[in-house]
RNA sequence: GCGUCGGUGGCGGAGUGGUCAAUCGCAAUUGACUGUAAAUCAAUCGCCCUUGCGGCUACGCAGGUUCGAAUCCUGCCCGGCGCACCA
């Protein structure tokens, strides 16, 4: 479990680099991780939702890397910070967490973010044992180290209080609860997205203020979704840890071409030197983008369901899109002889008036055969019904 | 607490008594083109049906005025801003 720590200098210049935005500071970590120290990383966990996608990726993949060099991964459920959350979702009341969910989502990550790291040789701490203990004066005494200034300088709050946007105290109070974190596991580097920045400089703050040696900060990038706009899951342009291997692999087909370098850098372990010939091919035209993207998306699906999945889910991808066959895992109905569509489809497509529009378009047709005309048609054999280019409902007439 | 501005479709944001199911932008869906990419073009984008210049339900909630209200009035709820109160 104690693997020696390696001074690989080339290892930690590549672990200092890729999918790397900046490292604070970046010179006292170098030397740091060349000294032969056994460093405590920390990474935070959110127990809000049990759904890790690839965005998390990046964090937990240079997690990997550090412990490969044989450093110390720690992990903080956020469990306290999850309940005191912070508003900056539009959907107010954001629901307290029974002590259940909290342990069913930790299992979930557990069980998800083990494809990358190696869940064994971490340790995992949930904030609620120190936040919950400190008292009104330590409180006040941290809040210190922090000016309304600072709070107010921050991007995210200054749009909204120019736009006239409510912002809760209880959102300043967040950073000192993350920084908190840092001092209790006495982290001597701390891995995060961009966004938190302010987060993160916050524990190298109260650190300081506590007597300790201020973290050194590794900051990623936020990986863009599918289509180019921050992912979320409110956008339905993420790719999940927990999807099936084909709508992983579809998922990553239909991403945009400008993002193939990037995800292979930040989603994958292909080392550099292929990463840059892969870019290198593909702009002088050698390489086509789409079989770019099918290795990236074996790569990827290699990585969380295994390399024999990733080939069915690459053969199964070819059959239905290229020959105009069916997707594996379709939903299948079985309905009586003369059933219209009307009678089969009315719920695949939320409403009679959806449906109806959707047949009109001509998106409804049997796959090899007759496009739909009207939603009476009548459904007499066995058959599969593709409606627009994604959905598919296998039809067994009994 | 007082004053003031505001709460409209997934989001932003028009509309301020009469064809308003609600201009427009974004997002989304579908078709064409493709590599299930992007870009582009086109259509759709509350629900229901016997598809009609059809019916029903919608503009924070509840009432009211009116032939007629998203638009006016009253009360309530929620948010922003200002002032005060409390210290």
């Amino acid at each position: 479990m104690n693997r020696p720590v390696s001074t690989d200098e080339q290892k930690i210049d590549e672990v200092l680099s890729r999918g790397v935005t900046e490292v604070i500071v970046k010179d006292d970590l170098r030397k740091k991780l060349l000294s032969g120290e056994r460093l405590r990383i920390k990474l935070g966990i959110d127990p809000t939702s049990p759904d890790l996608h690839l965005g998390r990726a990046v964090a937990l993949l240079k997690m990997r890397d550090l412990q490969e060099l044989g450093h110390q991964a720690v992990f903080i459920v956020g469990d306290f910070t999850a309940v005191i959350g912070d508003t900056s979702d539009k959907e107010a009341e954001r629901p307290m967490l029974t002590r259940e969910a909290v342990a069913h989502n930790e299992a979930t990550y557990k069980e998800q973010a083990g494809k990358l790291i190696e869940l064994s040789a971490a340790e995992f701490h949930h904030n609620s044992e120190w936040l919950g203990a400190l008292t009104y004066a330590e409180i006040g005494e941290q809040a210190d180290a922090f000016s309304v200034a600072d709070f107010i300088a921050r991007d995210n709050i200054a749009r909204r209080l120019e736009a006239g946007k409510r912002v809760s105290l209880r959102e300043v109070l967040y950073p000192l609860m993350q920084g908190y974190d840092s001092v209790a596991v006495r982290s001597d580097v701390e891995l995060g997205g961009t966004d938190q920045k302010f987060n993160l400089l916050a524990g190298r703050a109260l650190q300081e203020k506590y007597g300790q040696a201020p973290q050194n900060i590794v900051m990623g990038p936020l990986l863009e979704g599918t289509d180019g706009r921050k992912m979320s899951s409110s956008w339905g342009n993420t790719i999940t840890f927990a999807m099936t291997p084909s709508d992983m692999y579809g998922k990553i087909m239909s991403m945009r071409d400008e993002f193939i370098v990037r995800y292979f850098e930040l989603c994958t372990r292909v080392p550099m030197t292929d990463v840059h010939e892969i870019e290198q091919t593909l702009e002088g035209g050698a390489l086509h983008p789409k079989d770019a993207k099918m290795r990236l998306a074996r790569e990827i699906v290699t990585i969380y369901h295994g390399a024999a999945e990733a080939q069915s889910a690459e053969e199964s991808w070819a059959t239905t899109f290229s020959e105009g066959g069916v997707p594996e895992g379709a939903p299948t109905v079985e309905v009586a002889s003369g059933a219209t569509l009307r009678d089969v489809l009315k719920d695949v497509a939320g409403s009679m008036s959806e449906l109806r529009r959707l047949v009109d378009a001509r998106a409804v047709s049997e796959v090899g055969g007759r496009t739909f005309e009207t939603i009476d048609d009548t459904i007499t054999q066995s058959a599969t019904i593709r409606i627009g280019k994604h959905r598919f409902l296998n039809v067994v007439v009994k």
